[in-house]
DNA sequence: TTGACATATTCCCATATGGGTATATAATAT
DNA sequence: ATATTATATACCCATATGGGAATATGTCAA
């Protein structure tokens, strides 16, 4: 089955930093490509099929104007990335200091795994 | 050169639901292998070889107790994943509402890129 | 029609993947 | 020494990748 492909989710589309640097620029804004290959100076069909990747994903939406397409974030698609490592920012935070951790562990292991050391 | 490894960094290593789910089972406990086989019903190799991805990438971290090995998430390694996708929240809340995103372009557009419809 | 502009698509290739199965290593117990 | 438990590693394979270069498609202008 090897790696699930780039376009199966946006945690998958989002690995890659390119894919990254794109919807940074991109921001709010409404952007047609030859404005994203200004920016970020690479070949235009790299910029494109970034973009294809992006847009199969849904986190980007695609309107056309005259011989331009705009994109522009959907950032909606980005939510369940948010969601699923914003719990975890607790363990980071000033909050979470390893005594408060030890604590709750020593209670836990009174019927919990053996871990001798 | 292909994708980048899954080793390259947390997004890649996240990239892989599998992994994602074992930094839900582990959360904020140190967990031998066998737990997590346990939680999830999956081989045990399976197992060890995305705790061997997880570590490699700095996700977890790993201590020997006897013949077991506790793994535990490095939760300062998905900080960087919440800082990228953190700035885009304002794009999905209620915040941000298609009048606003229509009126700041109009008043861009003046100076800006041709768009006929 | 012809040309210029904006963007997408095709072709080629080295590379790492994740799953399965089998086996190796390490530590403890008998 | 040997068996058992806990975990890691090796091997095989189908598959999609991202980059580069060339080319196709689509739209407007003269």
């Amino acid at each position: 089955m090897a790696r699930k492909p780039t376009t199966h989710d946006p945690f998958n589309a989002v690995a890659e930093p390119k894919r990254r640097q794109i919807l940074e620029v991109l921001g709010a804004e409404e952007l047609p490509v030859n404005e994203i290959v200004e920016a970020l100076g690479w070949p235009q069909p790299m910029v494109s099929k970034h973009l294809a990747v992006l847009k199969e994903v849904g986190l980007v939406s695609e309107r056309r104007a005259g011989r331009q397409r705009l994109y522009r974030v959907n950032a909606e698609r980005l939510k369940p990335i948010y969601d699923w490592v914003a719990p975890f920012e607790q363990y980071w935070g000033e909050r979470f200091d390893r005594l408060d951790q030890i604590l709750e562990k020593m209670q836990k292991e009174k019927q919990d795994v053996p871990k001798k050391e």
